[in-house]
DNA sequence: TTCTTTCATAGATGCTTATCTATGTTGTAC
DNA sequence: GTACAACATAGATAAGCATCTATGAAAGAA
């Protein structure tokens, strides 16, 4: 997980991706401890793991991956959650600002579709 | 991502390993569209991700796996987090209770670890 | 132009949660 | 038995957040 001494270079690897600090590993204890990930990496990394962890959104995110093209408009997202519009606006936001998900517009229409490369991101850096 | 049609047993198994209901594959439209989660689902992750979702947990997280044994109990996860003794234990009954770490006592002292297995459910559950 | 539709933003409200102090519980030593 | 140490629990408080209604901005149609 986070941070390993010996096979630890996928936690630097993966702190690069998500543009963090990478962990000084030249603080691992010889005895065998290996160094803890710090404050602004945490709150960085909660930051993007919070914009997940809702359900409206895991569901829009679920949706939008069903949907044909991978990509919907809120309004089709709006009746199968039941939410007002500025609701499914506000997670729509949320989730762009973590990287998640990317907005185009096309016309009157707003597209959102998800980033794939970010999710492969996190998937990554969740690994033990 | 969480559902899709065609490599979807994927999900289904991971939710499987979460111990929540697969998705019902059968709801799956002719043209490629795939079922998206349901409200019950994306509920029970959201909990289980809000309970890493937390700069103070990842860094308990972090601090556990990068004790001597991969083990830490409370006295020793005080100091460096600089809160105090009680918010301290309420993170980990968070923690404990997603399953993320398990808890022994062992005399006065209380370990935590880290539940690896738990670790690989929810690594595998953001794949792709 | 004016009207309609789509989406975003502003502000308010109620619920959740992270933190603290104070206290209780359990285990060890004397 | 008492005293002390480690940890959990209870209750209070303040900050955060998910949701709503109301409104604004932008694009297309008539």
């Amino acid at each position: 997980m986070f941070a390993k001494c010996s096979p630890q270079l996928d936690w630097v690897f993966n702190m690069t991706l998500l543009t963090l600090t990478p962990v000084d590993v030249s603080a691992c204890a010889p005895d065998g401890l290996s160094a803890p990930i710090g404050r602004p990496e945490a709150e960085q990394l909660a930051i993007l793991l919070k914009a997940i962890a809702d359900p409206t959104r895991i569901q829009l995110i679920s949706y939008i991956n069903a949907s044909k093209n991978a990509e919907a408009c809120v309004c089709n997202l709006t009746q199968p959650l039941a939410l007002s519009q500025p609701t499914i606006s506000h997670h729509l936001k949320v989730l762009a600002e973590a990287g998640l998900i990317e907005r185009e517009k096309r016309g009157t229409w707003v597209w959102y579709s998800l980033n794939q490369d970010r999710w492969k991101q996190i998937s990554s850096l969740l690994e033990v």
